[in-house]
DNA sequence: CCTACCGATCGGTAGG
DNA sequence: CCTACCGATCGGTAGG
């Protein structure tokens, strides 16, 4: 009862409720999750919950936020390790596609989700998800131009061009799995991975003037944490 | 005021019904209809529009439907006249990203949208989604196999590594113009689908061993109705 | 095709 | 954090 005490279970109930919210929009979206079955399945009351956030869509948002820091520690944090460039690109994707594989988030990536739910009604939320998809366009194209300047592609290669590509890969594993059940794309995903940043593992790329510099050659493991893919 | 005349009306209330229904659902979504706001704007009474087809799930069955008839037009008929395999995979594809670049529904394709909006739902509108993107990588299936055995695509390419990734560079392309109003684009799009369906225009093939095969062919033009794509 | 109505649920507020 | 409540809107029905 000391205020000290409220203030840690109040940040507690926020991060419950967060937490509560992310699992429900990612199944029914950002705008099917309600304040009154969130207050159900927390045993709470609607103005308990929307008291920490004050509205819906400031709610909305916290979620949003929530599920970045989410992607952040399964997609981009294993990819710190890796050299810039190349490498750091090859563990990127291949988490990525386990992000999805894993189903980190039961109704497929997040802001795929969101993007398609918002991207017709104007608001803070949209443009969250649409920063957000530019920054990650960026970290991704930021990798493809060093991997490009070090000789590790292809001098041809550009580097928007394999972001797009590389985007298109996932979002297409995304929809077999949530739709199809598909767990079979993830080796579709996986080669046209490969056909772009090449398949060896800890070996030189080779020098030539081609396209990809595909050695001879072990699939992605770094990073690796689901299945290997079908031969 | 005769039974004649009824029935006239009726069907003709029925598709005004559907055609608006379609471009509401396209920028809400198949869940954001709603009879009242489509008996709004048709002036009609809900219970007026709700005759027609007796539930919310067997409009949105209908309006799927319609949807689908508007696909067909605007991506599966322009192709027709090519010649089946290779020829009439390119037109399909251009045909496709066209529908997106001109904005045939207003929220992008109907189909990629309701797949995301429906994928994590059981149900009727869900499994009619799934069985229209089945039917679809079916046909895009038998294309690219048709030009695999014709000796057009390398006789190592797998066909349905070869309709995922067409299926990823157009996700990827829906996104961008949806999410970011990026028409630059479609310019990342059709270099993919060149990049896998060969890029020469009149020009004998190339006998090598290398991928493609890219027969001497005339580059897409049939069902074009977007502007030509920047070099 | 209409009016009139049903129970349920929505986001949000008042007041404590 | 609660109870109690607001107006609006949802899909759908009764009865004509």
């Amino acid at each position: 009862m000391s205020p000290r005490r409220s203030v840690a279970d109040a940040l507690g109930t926020r991060a419950a409720i967060l937490d509560r919210s992310v699992a429900l929009a990612s199944v029914e979206g950002l705008e099917g999750l309600t304040i009154g079955r969130l207050a159900t399945e927390l045993a709470m009351s609607k103005s308990g919950v929307l008291g920490h956030f004050g509205s819906k869509e400031a709610l909305q948002l916290a979620v949003l936020d929530r599920a970045g820091q989410i992607f952040r520690a399964e997609v981009w944090e294993p990819a710190l390790p890796a050299a810039p460039g190349l490498a750091r690109l090859r563990v990127l994707c291949e988490a990525w596609i386990s992000y999805l594989e894993r189903r980190v988030f039961p109704g497929g990536c997040f802001f795929v989700a969101a993007a398609h739910e918002f991207d017709g009604r104007p608001g803070a939320v949209r443009d969250a998800v649409e920063a957000r998809f530019d920054a990650w366009r960026e970290r991704l194209g930021k990798e493809a131009r060093r991997a490009v300047e070090a000789g590790e592609l292809s001098a041809g290669t550009d580097p928007g061009q394999l972001v797009f590509e590389l985007l298109g890969l996932v979002m297409a594993l995304n929809h077999a799995i949530q739709l199809h059940g598909d767990q079979r794309a993830t080796a579709h995903a996986r080669r046209g991975v490969q056909t772009r940043l090449g398949l060896e593992e800890g070996r030189p790329p080779r020098r030539r003037r081609g396209p990809y510099s595909a050695g001879g050659i072990t699939p992605l493991r770094a990073g690796r944490t689901g299945p290997a893919p079908p031969a």
